[in-house]
DNA sequence: ACCTGAACACCGTTCAAGT
DNA sequence: ACCTGAACACCGTTCAAGT
């Protein structure tokens, strides 16, 4: 006879996610989750197939937090936008930010960010047999830099620094979109 | 009594590179490790601190594997040198190379790499005051790519795509070191 | 259909004991 | 000084049993 779920799987995630921030990814195992959701760990197998499911579900999540920017700003205001958003998110979960680099892109919010993107590098001027490369040049260097931050690659330099250095970073990246080359900008002169 | 040594902290570093390499990062275990130089897990405690340790010898292993460039280059060649060894290094040892973002640098190993490319920042012609800053823009491009490229999140892209990729931006990127500024290059239109 | 207890094959680390 | 066995407090996951 069905019986109704007492749990469910975003309460699972919610779970996940506050045990990820609190104590660290390292904390995060299928009995801590479980007893914070008031269950037994073998319980959890009925709403994710495993562990590694589980840390996909965080990632989704993290991927939720981004602000889509406004459709009205322009394409350069609306990648800042986006970049900000996913540092803000770094900084709001710092542990469980390292797995966007150790997970592919393949889930729906993912490939939704990608294609905000993806609209934004053509409104700011890239060619469009550029847009995917130059996309993989940006992300690569915003996640890069926000893993940095939370990982403790930059900890000797407080949160000044790194803010002006992202500032420095992105306006030095994002100030020639418009004059992206299939050839470097080096070899034409 | 004094015993002589059955092992070393080196056979140790060896042997959990191997088992990273061969298994992955999740079957670096202090037993596993052990098991492979032939003694128990006890035993690798007279050797490392602990379990972070050993991990932290395996970024030094790492690091160790880069190519320092040739003093007779130019600085641009140099950097460029600097960033396929690190590319290189990192398809050598997929899991390992997701450490790097994760541990501060500040072993001894970290801080000369880091001492190489200020020089070569310098003699590329990016201005004193600006190569700690522009050192952290390249450097988290390029250990944000490779991470990326052998943590899957490249993995729609085979091996020409991400060589195009990576040759693309870079020299997009190293093209213009001695024309950086303090301020954004288009706020000075 | 969902949840559970018991069990299996693992972990990192401490400690007292051996040489 | 170095290595070990036993032990402690954990893991992820399977399986049979309960409702």
């Amino acid at each position: 006879m069905p019986r109704p779920a007492l749990i469910s799987r975003e309460q699972i995630l919610d779970a996940t996610l506050a045990v990820a921030d609190e104590e660290g990814l390292a904390a995060v195992t299928m009995r801590r989750v479980a007893a914070r959701v008031g269950v037994t760990a073998m319980s959890l197998y009925h709403h994710v197939r495993d562990k590694d499911d589980l840390l996909d579900g965080l990632v989704e999540r993290l991927l939720a937090e981004l602000v889509l920017p406004e459709p009205g700003l322009s394409g350069e205001e609306r990648l800042h936008g986006l970049a900000i958003s996913l540092r803000q998110a770094a900084a709001r979960h710092p542990d469980a930010f390292s797995l966007l680099l150790r997970r592919p892109v393949a889930t729906e919010a993912a490939l939704a960010v990608r294609e905000v993107v993806y609209a934004a590098l053509r409104d700011a001027g890239v060619p469009d047999d550029l847009v995917p490369r130059t996309e993989r040049l940006i992300s690569t260097f915003v996640i890069g830099f926000a893993a940095s931050e939370v990982g403790g690659r930059f900890a000797a330099h407080d949160e000044a620094v790194r803010d002006a250095d992202f500032e420095w970073a992105w306006r030095h990246l994002s100030g020639r979109l418009s004059a992206l080359t299939p050839e470097p900008a080096g070899a034409q002169a």
